[in-house]
DNA sequence: AGCACGCCGACT
DNA sequence: GTCGGCGTGCTC
């Protein structure tokens, strides 16, 4: 018999590694790497990938596979090596590398039932059991639990009478549809029309509708249509003339939604210099990374869509990364009216099902092209002709949970295995990519003006200490507050920008400043509409909003939000002839209200939008003539080597949004700190300096791209364990590494504790360090096999987070 | 993760 | 003497 090693689903580290399973004779050819099984596991029985097939096996008392849960495997070998490859630079178990290459959907959902064992009667049970399993019925664990008749099932148990089953479950099941088509030729319709006995009219109707429309139908519409019983149709089908089946069917979620096809624009001279390398990479089937750095409205996207346009002509396929909050509907229709049906979505507002579908036309092959975030670079593509990241700065990009893998990583690793180019796009690279580009590991490819040449944006830095000083303690600068107005005259639209400060909506009292911190964590609660609670986003803490303050009484404690309601109000005041649409995450919660409020934009009937993060992207409407940044500094002061990169970013990021098409734009960054040169070089949009003055500070602190940084959180009840099996990493990895690597920690965590759990950190910056990860495995093993209420140790390569 | 096995305290 | 607490170790 042969044999299937497996990797089960149980994330922990004392079953990270394959356990053998026999392949029963009837599955003996279907079993094959990549695909899902059901194998008992101790008493249970649960999910587990197949990694190998083979004849022999260390282990001497095999136990059955159960089950295969997949006809075909949801893993290619490229897909399955991958996740290898991800375990090990990533540093987590392999059963989380492989789920996350899945959709959700995929994930097993497990269900522990009771019955009667064979032979034993209801009447034999106690009372409460024995109505409960009357008949073969099964009594739902949990169910059991709560009614406290986990005494009673254990003791009937041990008695032999009652029998434990572990239901292994798909989250999702397949949609399906029965349709019916004719079995034979139109001609034989006819024929067996005549025969048909005078008073089967119902028959009569269907075989006309059949000869008429000689193809599949939709089983629901024939029987609407026609007031049928299913029986009419039956006996048409036992006559051998119909065939009915089940068919699966997607769940659409464009499917309403028609789009006109475009065809590929003129390229600009600058684009034309641009793609082709791009193209000769794809013609050629060559590796290679190309840094695309354009302007915002330069016209990235056309190269994207025409370069895939020649992967799709070379018969192979493309993935598209666009950063979760740009996977705008705007987004998915550029690409959907160039390549129709050939592009499947993939984003976090569809439902699980829906994913799956989606997931599904991949696999299927029935398109050529995936829009997705991150994970869409899992796509089960077998033919990838290239792969893009639009937005490549986005630390979007990074998981933050295990597996912590960067999109970009995978990208070059799947390119690399396909012979494929990849291509970077971003109006401001992350310093990572630039770095690498000069140093021609990536090939630069540069945009450097919009296309029809527009002029970029003017912009000008108010300092608002200035403004303070001179008696305007408004939110707004005097400067600002006229734009403002003379857009309303002009009837121009404006937009304006606030930059959340860290965490978003906290609860605080205005007289003394006291903010509502979780009592397990050293973090402030999250206010949520709903309910008017307030939740710890780290523990699940819950509580109501206080009405007085705790601190001093103070009747004046609310919740702060973004901030967003208050300048809405201001506005109010100030211009109460504008109208104005705002956006956070209070107004954008429901699903499609994102999309509603920016339509209602587009259309003209608000003067000014405004809003959070969500706004800095996509935003490409003919009429927004005035961008203002409230505050562009609330960022920089966060504990995070990139925080001015961060600003520079997004400030630049939202400059781009004013004066995209013939009216000319003008942007306003207020600021309390305008010498910081990533303010002072967003206001001059100049990329390139703000690259080298970055690039010293990075060089002389020891940070990324000079080097690598890896991160190790410790956590315990116990403070002093903390410090102290800290202090003892930190010694083991000094005595393991280079003396050129610098090894930092104990330090106390930005977060200093998390479900009354104290987190300390040693944070790690190399070079060269070849043994780095053998060593950090090393302190994994260590850990993850203590005991349980030893600390907890994670590790993060290649963080972004740094809390 | 779940679950069994196993060794100590408070009860019929 | 037993029921049940959760500490430890195993699952091919």
């Amino acid at each position: 018999m042969k044999i299937a090693s497996v990797i089960v689903d149980v994330p922990t580290k004392q079953t990270d590694k394959t356990f053998d399973y026999l392949i029963p004779e009837q599955w003996n050819h279907l079993v094959v790497p990549g695909m899902r099984v059901i194998v008992p596991f101790g008493p249970r029985n649960i999910q587990g990938f197949v990694t190998e097939i083979k004849s022999h096996s260390e282990f001497n008392s095999l136990r059955e596979i159960i089950e295969p849960m997949d006809l075909e495997p949801v893993l290619s070998k490229e897909l399955l090596e991958l996740g290898n490859w991800l375990t090990d630079t990533t540093l987590c178990f392999r059963i989380f590398a492989y789920q996350v290459m899945l959709p959700a959907a995929l994930k097993a959902k497990y269900e522990k039932k009771v019955k009667l064992a064979a032979g034993v009667k209801a009447s034999d049970l106690p009372s409460p059991l024995s109505h409960l399993l009357d008949g073969g019925a099964m009594l739902d664990w949990e169910e059991a639990l709560k009614q406290g008749l986990v005494g009673v099932l254990h003791r009937e148990a041990i008695k032999g009478n009652i029998e434990v089953i572990y239901l292994v479950k798909e989250r999702v099941k397949k949609k399906h549809i029965k349709v019916i088509r004719p079995a034979v030729a139109a001609v034989q319709l006819k024929e067996e029309l005549k025969q048909l006995p005078a008073n089967a009219e119902k028959q009569k109707q269907v075989l006309l509708y059949f000869i008429d429309q000689y193809q599949e139908t939709e089983y629901k519409k024939l029987t609407s249509q026609y007031q049928l019983s299913p029986s009419a149709i039956k006996a048409l089908e036992s006559k051998g003339l119909l065939d009915g089946m089940e068919m699966e069917v997607y769940r659409d979620p464009f499917d309403h939604r028609v789009f006109q096809k475009t065809e590929p624009l003129p390229l600009t001279e600058n684009q034309e210099k641009v793609i082709t390398p791009i193209r000769n990479a794809v013609e050629t089937g060559k590796h290679e990374v190309f840094l695309l750095y354009g302007v915002t409205g330069s016209g990235k996207t056309e190269i994207y869509l025409q370069s895939i346009q020649k992967v799709i002509e070379k018969g192979q396929e493309a993935i598209v990364l666009v950063p979760e909050i740009s996977l705008t509907p705007q987004m998915v229709h550029r690409f959907k009216s160039r390549f129709g049906d050939l592009v499947a979505v993939m984003h976090s507002g569809l439902s699980a099902g829906e994913k799956y579908d989606e997931w599904r036309k991949v696999q299927r092959k029935e398109v050529k092209v995936v829009v997705g975030a991150r994970s869409a670079i899992f796509a089960p593509f077998e033919n990838i002709g290239i792969i893009i990241i639009d937005e490549e700065h986005e630390t979007s990009y990074k998981q933050e949970d295990m597996p912590r893998y960067h999109a970009r990583d995978v990208a070059i690793r799947r390119a690399q295995t396909y012979n494929c180019p990849v291509v970077l796009g971003s109006a401001t690279p992350s310093l990572e990519s630039f770095a690498r580009a000069q140093k021609n590991v990536y090939q630069l490819l540069t945009l450097p003006s919009r296309m029809n040449n527009q002029a970029l944006p003017s912009v000008e830095i108010i300092d608002m200490r200035e403004e303070l000083r001179s008696g305007n303690r408004s939110m707004f600068s005097r400067k600002l507050l006229e734009l403002l107005k003379d857009r309303l005259e002009k009837q121009q639209q404006s937009v304006l920008f606030l930059n959340k400060r860290g965490h978003s909506s906290f609860v605080m009292c205005r007289d003394c400043g006291y903010v509502v911190n979780c009592p397990n964590c050293d973090i402030s609660l999250t206010y949520h509409r709903a309910g008017v609670r307030m939740k710890c986003h780290y523990c699940g803490y819950e509580a109501p909003v206080p009405s007085v303050c705790p601190e001093c009484s103070s009747e004046y404690i609310r919740y702060f939000g973004t901030g967003t309601q208050k300048v809405e109000d201001e506005l109010g005041k100030i211009l109460p002839e504008a109208r104005v649409i705002r956006m956070d995450v209070d107004t954008t919660g429901r699903k499609g209200a994102h999309e509603k409020l920016l339509t209602e934009f587009k259309e003209g009937k608000a003067d000014i939008l405004l809003g959070t993060q969500m706004i800095a992207k996509g935003l490409d409407f003919p009429n927004i003539t005035l961008v203002g940044v409230l505050s562009a500094d609330t960022m920089l002061h966060l504990p995070d080597f990139r925080s001015s990169e961060k600003t520079f970013q997004l400030l630049t990021q939202v400059s781009g949004r004013a004066g995209r098409h013939k009216l000319p734009g003008e942007v306003i960054i207020q600021t309390y700190t305008p010498e910081h040169y990533s303010i002072e070089l967003a206001g001059t949009q100049d990329y390139n300096l703000f690259y080298q003055r970055e690039m010293m500070v990075r060089k002389m602190r020891h940070y990324p791209p000079f080097y690598y940084l890896a991160m190790i959180t410790v956590s315990h009840e116990q403070l002093l364990t903390v410090v102290s099996e800290t202090e003892k990493i930190v010694q083991f990895i000094s005595s393991q590494v280079s003396n050129k690597t610098v090894v930092l920690g104990p330090t106390v965590s930005p977060i200093a504790r998390i479900n009354n759990r104290y987190r300390y950190q040693c944070l790690i910056k190399y070079k060269r360090e070849p043994n780095l990860y053998k060593t950090l495995k090393k302190i994994l093993d260590q850990y993850q096999t203590t005991a349980k209420n030893g600390p907890l140790v994670s590790i993060d390569v290649n963080p972004f987070i740094m809390m």
